[in-house]
DNA sequence: AACGATCTCCAGGATTTCTTCAGGTTGGCC
DNA sequence: GGCCAACCTGAAGAAATCCTGGAGATCGTT
């Protein structure tokens, strides 16, 4: 996700066995301006966390020796508040008691996109009232004549509701959020996609093209604009 | 349930003895925010409520050592009055008189779900004038033609009552409380069913549906919206 | 013990969304 | 202008998701 404002990094403390989701989870909110400490196993987990007291934790279910369940039944036993967010596979369901039984805030079904994972984060981080420099970011993002709602999960093309299908979206989430940056069409498929898509970059401009189809009608200006040879970017149409 | 005004938390003791129910009720009433102090046993529970002097006490029946009514009578002999609402296994419903007649407020039976414990005990703070910041959000819900009534358990819609099953209540009650907000399945689930809930969640969608056909009688508007890949909504009918 | 109401699961069908693909269009460069 | 690569767009099959009615299980009550 974007920049936020400045001042002291929210800490998390991201717990997971899988190497290669570690190092993705690791980088990827890393960039996203969070002070992050990776763990591969439960028990590093209950000694990393008990000592740097993070702000949050991101927590595997399935773990090589203790389940993440049990990290964090043994943290709330200790006293320890510390907000979790759990992942766990999707195939997972009979076994997934939901979020509150095991005393998590949230959780993420794996796969999962990076951009999901970090507005879980954000949202929990709001809630706990943890986020270091306050001033509760309004959710709502604004371009222009499109504007875009994440609670209400809506969006609106000059004042009237566009549908967007849930992949549309994030995209435009993506770009909004990063307005006026221009993202790689690498970036655009880690953050909007999950980290196991195999396929083509060429998806992307099929999306945008819906979305400017939705979102253009009765010659509204463009927002989302092409970068030839590097991705897209969402502009600000000039005031008129 | 939702977030509530700002202000001042009201403080809770939660007591219970069973781990997995007491980490359930810290992280779902934390959620919920609450200021919550848990214990496990009926001794420090005295302790702990004579020291912190708590708004309310969410106390369970079955301790292992001095039972829920015992704890609650020494309170009143010692002049406490802080409310407390009492959890019980369904079996002992008989208990509920003398529950009540050992100086509670309201009880809750086993297995229940957040929902109707928050519920509860938001009804005890109001009677009891405790909620720190007032402005009593009135026990009545209204959502375009669609009206739910908390203390009678009735519904209406366009005028006419409708009847609805106890559970098909509870998720009418948790969408509208939220209106506007998309609650994702795994919110839904937590809310609305019992801790002890191991199915699938498709069972929402059984429920949503029946709610529908209830609801949407005669061509009325549709109030519950489905969120595609997320979960559903209650969203106010555009006014025409 | 039987009954009615409610809860839960299931399976087929309907709908929406995802992804790929192919042909057309655009923009930059020589 | 001509050329090539990059980009756009609509269509269509595949896949995921959701809806709905009904059957069996369960619970409380008569």
């Amino acid at each position: 996700m974007s920049d936020r404002a400045d001042g002291p990094l929210a800490r998390l403390v991201v717990v997971e066995d899988d190497d290669s989701i570690r190092d993705l989870l690791g980088a990827g909110l890393r960039f996203a301006r969070y002070d992050v400490q990776t763990v591969a196993d439960g028990a590093s987990a209950l000694a990393v966390i008990t000592q740097s007291a993070p702000d949050l934790v991101v927590l595997d279910v399935n773990l090589p020796d203790v389940d993440g369940f049990e990290v964090c039944r043994r943290l709330r036993r200790a006293g320890d508040q510390v907000p979790v967010i759990f992942l766990t596979a999707r195939r997972e369901t009979d076994d997934l008691r939901t979020g509150f039984a095991h005393g998590g805030d949230d959780y993420v079904t794996k796969p999962f996109s990076l951009d999901e994972l970090t507005f879980r984060i954000e949202a929990v981080l709001r809630r706990t009232g943890t986020r270091s420099s306050e001033l509760q970011p309004a959710p709502r993002v604004v371009c222009g004549h499109v504007s875009l709602d994440e609670p209400t999960h809506r969006a609106w093309s000059d004042g009237t509701e566009v549908a967007l299908t849930p992949t549309e979206f994030r995209l435009l989430r993506y770009l909004l959020v990063n307005v006026e940056l221009v993202l790689t069409r690498a970036q655009i498929l880690d953050h909007v996609w999950s980290y196991d898509f195999e396929g083509d970059w060429q998806i992307i401009e099929t999306y945008v093209s819906s979305l400017r189809r939705k979102l253009e009608v009765g010659g509204l200006p463009r927002i989302v604009h092409t970068v030839r040879g590097i991705g897209y970017s969402a502009r600000r149409p000039a005031a008129t």
